[in-house]
DNA sequence: TGTTAGCACTCATACGTAACGAGTGCTAAA
DNA sequence: TTTAGCACTCGTTACGTATGAGTGCTAACA
């Protein structure tokens, strides 16, 4: 375990590198009011630091540098708490304030705000509606063997989907499905939708057993959930940052970044609650000197989605954690609310 | 007006460059095999065609580089369309053979496709849909002071929106309403939809005529179109291009796509068929470095949208022309023969 | 008169050297 | 245990020189 000084110096120096972006050198740290030690004494401790893997040296001549392991000893045990300024609170709560209820739209200006507040990228994941309930399912039929599956929940969100029509299967036969779903599955959360059709309809739909098979297909395919939806805003901050001044760095990240399926992989970490992946520790080779920061917001306490930061490992995790847990919290409110509602 | 001798010369150059993107020496055309001159005598020529502004010379001692008026000679007169290879042709067909018709992926796809093809980057305007025909409209009430607006066209596009619902409306009201609309406005194209709308319906509706106001006002919600939908692929491909490693250059240009608004006003330019921007001839700062191609696709004779590309001004422009204009018709065929079914 | 060979000149780039200075590690004194 | 002092390291910067690609001009040539 790290001496009481030895934490003070290395919260000193990872305090000064996040701000800085140099490699910090004794006489630096020795200057600084919390410090009270010459510089000599500093650079022995310095030299301990680095033997026990928390700091590195770019080269024999420079100062040091935080390593993985420095960092991460920082945010598990030095970071303290971060009060949010009046101006990041209010941009905070007029989010939560708007009443837009189409929650899509509240992902996105998570999103931006959050990319807005922290000079970092954003990642949002939207949220899953699996516990959002049925308020009407619709199958409009667009030639004899299309049609669009229109499913609207209580919270006002709409999802849709082209399926193909099995043959003889006519706008009647449709609407009088449509019809006893509507009466049946009011009301019920979409996860248990399916489940609930084989219990509740397929009963009634069995008279016309021939159309029982097509029926339940359809069925199938429009209560499919949507693909999921990642929200990305801010991704060339990256590049207001000293170390990312080189393109092909910046390229490879932001290559990763173009691409849906590995925004889901960076973001979708599982469980809830606040986790912070630290250079080295990302699996990705494009982004091992960067920092992702992520947590999960919750409907009604179970968690439905992820809101995420990705900055260099020189970030401000202080920071980023603040507005993470307070923007996650208020986000949380305000769908259960709706949920509730 | 260019001799025969200078316009093969400046093609030559511009040839050249598009593929070296070195500035071009007369040693080097002179090789050429399509040029039999000695590099002296193309020295004089080079002279004439920078004097005229057809080139520019980066520094004394250093080649020649076409200017924006030399690339748009080359684009308006020299540009021999190209042949697009099998693989090239493979892809694209494929895309126009997929029986999606919901047209936003096709957009989506297409715009992916592009930006692979070329190694630019896409962007892609999805089309709009006045020109769709109502198939199906629905509201639903999720609660006393809110419901969705479900519009449905007969191409199978679903629009919804979020509605405030003025006091004194209930369920059986908006029943009627929508039954109404239904029953009237059926294969009315969209950009009729609320002129038919005060045509037809509000004779009806003025019967309850107390109830008149506010059930215009939920429709003019509920008709209001989506906003445009712009679909962005391969932004970074730019940081391929070797005058481009630098990152305030890119930075610039990527924050500018990040903008849904500006990358609107990149692609949206009036009147239909191809158009080029060459460098200095765009308005924005950020790509006076940067060519857009675009063109328009339609449905029905009519443009409904954009698909573009952007690259460096020193972009294969004989290759992208071909690519844009097979591509458009095909995606103009793809979307009448869906429209007319 | 148009074309080409020859040559002096320009200028960005690469390279090697030297000076600089930030920062270290070690030693010895407080 | 702490700190002042000092030699040493090594990346960075500055500077002068060599290099070479490419030009413009002149004079000879077809």
């Amino acid at each position: 375990m790290l001496s009481d000084r030895q934490q003070l110096i290395l919260n000193a120096i990872v305090d000064n590198y996040i701000h800085s972006a140099e490699p910090v050198g004794s006489r630096t740290i020795s200057k600084r009011e919390d410090i009270g030690f010459s510089s000599a004494t500093i650079r022995n401790e310095m030299s301990d630091l680095e033997e026990l893997g928390y700091l590195e040296q770019p080269h024999t001549s420079a100062g040091r540098v935080p390593s993985t392991k420095g960092y991460r000893f920082y945010v598990d045990n030095l970071i303290q708490p971060q009060h949010l300024s009046e101006a990041e609170l209010g941009k905070l709560k007029q989010l939560f304030a708007e009443r837009i209820l189409h929650s899509e739209k509240v992902v996105e200006y998570t999103a931006q705000i959050l990319s807005q507040l922290t000079n970092y990228t954003a990642i949002v994941l939207g949220p899953e509606i699996f516990e959002h309930r049925l308020k009407h399912i619709q199958i409009v039929p667009l030639n004899e063997t299309q049609a669009v599956a229109i499913v609207v929940t209580h919270t006002g969100r709409v999802e849709n989907k082209l399926i193909d029509l099995p043959e003889g299967i006519g706008p009647s036969e449709i609407e009088r499905l449509v019809n006893l779903l509507n009466a049946k599955l009011t009301d019920v959360p979409l996860w248990q939708l399916k489940q609930r059709v084989y219990q509740e309809i397929s009963g009634e739909m069995r008279r016309n057993a021939e159309q029982y098979e097509e029926m339940l297909m359809i069925l199938d395919k429009s209560l499919k959930p949507e693909e999921e939806r990642v929200y990305l805003r801010g991704a060339t901050k990256i590049m207001n940052q000293p170390e990312f001044r080189d393109v092909d760095k910046v390229k490879d990240i932001l290559e990763l970044l173009e691409q849906q399926d590995q925004l889901l992989h960076l973001i979708g970490m599982p469980g809830e609650g606040l986790k912070v992946r630290i250079g080295q520790e990302n699996q990705l080779d494009a982004i091992k000197q960067c920092s992702i920061i992520t947590t999960s917001y919750s409907l009604g306490g179970k968690p439905v989605g992820m809101v995420g930061i990705l900055g260099p490992t020189r970030m401000e995790y202080g920071k980023v954690i603040s507005v993470l847990n307070y923007l996650a919290e208020g986000l949380s409110r305000m769908l259960t609310s709706q949920f509730e509602k």
